[in-house]
DNA sequence: ACTTCACCTTCCACCGCGCAGAAAGCCCGG
DNA sequence: CCGGGCTTTCTGCGCGGTGGAAGGTGAAGT
């Protein structure tokens, strides 16, 4: 990535115009396999004994290969005292470095502690992969009631802030693209399912310039959003504030939201992101 | 052969007296290769293209083939912008499966904050994976001056206040097979590069139950840490409080070893571990 | 606009390697 | 001391991964 010194527009067109390009499904059997070891780790008990595999259709023996196999690779471990298998630290490194590369990942970390900081609640910083958001930081809040931290955790795009204020900002042919094939499940009584009413709300979003959770995916919870966009203007990552209903009251959202869009735009500095001059807005 | 036969022993034992079960070398070209793609792709420039894996001795078509498998599962992406590949979240999402799952990760992180309060410093917790330490959690000082985390990454464990803490507190035969194969290649003019030494300096810290990093990895950074202890009495994990000797002279060092073994000793509660009544020190 | 170039993607026939089943260790509790 | 449940090793068969080369696609040069 060395410097491009194009105008912002070249880099932004050309990638909007990329065509879907499909390729042939590669696939093998045997890295399916390991691969759904390694979920079958990240899910359910910590420790799992060798016998617990073949619940998902593994021969013994099989499992037992690729897991000493994986076991080399230190990405799967075994528990010194008990014996049975747990996940390795090699795939932390590897999911630190996946996350650490990323730009935002690179830069967000001191904002998100600020943001916390001023706001006294929790903050997180999340990017879209396709029908979900997944939650890659997170600075955690001083009060005692709080969430357990979502770090590394997907939640739906459609009843959360930081996925709303992604959705809102993403070009018209991918977000219809995402509400054709989303289903609108109902998370609480206030969560959003009909599709006009969420293209309304990503419509309040676009002009006010933040997303607004309102319990819509845990009860008693409340969250403001606002977009962090990449040098090229396109949306790359949503940054959010949540607490509960009690300590962030309708009326005072307004404190919630300068410190949100103020960190957010910030970090879209940061990453080359020059706010058009004037608005770009076309039809 | 337990020598120690201590009150609660039969667990502890038990792991203790467990033979080096020496496993055939099972593996797989195919697995072998994908991990190398992952690792080639955790190092170096963010991006990569196809060709540049073939450097490592992959045919193109191979690479091309293994990629786009696990592009499938997320544990690679292409950059929807350079069309080039980089690690991808699903890796991020199995390593914090990976380390949440660690009864340490799980119950360290509040006690992480008010460390890193109450000193004003970055506060870490490592675990010891043999001849490095691996750092899973870090609460970044507030000072404008500070280390990069180091989150998922590993250091040597002769020169770090965490490796010094655990290795203090390792069985004898495994502190004696660590400095067997280790080289204690000196990274400042201050490092520990004798085995002697090294043997009295964590005598030392036995001694006074924290271990110190004078500017033993990087110049200019001094670190307190202390172990924590599993339920089973043997050390997990080190806690440490690091910053720039400017801001941890010698002579306030005493304020931050209570702090982080306060911290430590709590950590090492909630894990199960209760301190022998009195000191049972022999000899 | 034509050509070149560099890279990505696909195809295919060979043969190597992973597969499952079975059998042999291992460790515990009775 | 023996039996049951579990882990670990062994082995021949057959599938699936392999690498070479050929086809496609875009971008940059002429």
């Amino acid at each position: 990535m060395p410097a491009k010194s194009s105008s912002r527009g070249g880099l932004a067109d050309r990638a909007r115009s990329k065509p879907p390009r499909s390729i042939k499904a590669y696939s093998s059997r045997l890295l399916d396999r390991s691969v759904l070891l390694l979920k079958i780790l990240a899910t359910g008990s910590v420790e799992k004994r060798l016998a617990e595999f073949s619940a998902a259709g593994l021969h013994k023996s099989t499992a037992f290969r690729l897991l000493e196999a994986l076991r080399r690779h230190r990405l799967v471990a075994v528990d010194e005292v008990t014996g049975r298998y747990r996940l390795g630290l090699g795939l932390f490194e590897l999911g630190m470095a996946a996350v650490s590369r990323l730009d935002v990942g690179q830069c967000a970390p001191p904002f998100l502690e600020v943001l916390a900081k001023e706001t006294g609640e929790s903050a997180s910083l999340g990017i879209f992969e396709d029908p979900e958001v997944v939650h890659i930081l997170r600075v955690e809040s001083t009060h005692p009631l709080r969430l357990p931290s979502l770090a590394g955790r997907r939640s739906p795009a459609y009843c959360t802030g930081i996925g709303k204020a992604i959705l809102a900002h993403l070009e018209p042919e991918r977000l219809e693209a995402y509400l054709r094939k989303v289903t609108l499940k109902p998370r609480t009584p206030r969560t959003i399912t009909d599709r006009e009413a969420l293209r309304q709300d990503l419509r309040r979003v676009r002009a006010r310039g933040f997303s607004l959770d309102d319990e819509e995916i845990f009860p008693g919870l409340r969250c403001v959003a606002a977009p962090i966009f990449g040098f090229d203007g396109r949306v790359v990552a949503g940054l959010s504030v949540a607490g509960p209903t009690s300590r962030m009251p309708k009326d005072a959202l307004s404190r919630f939201s300068t410190s949100v869009l103020a960190a957010a735009s910030t970090i879209s500095g940061r990453l080359g992101f020059r706010p058009p001059a004037e608005a770009p807005r076309r039809s």
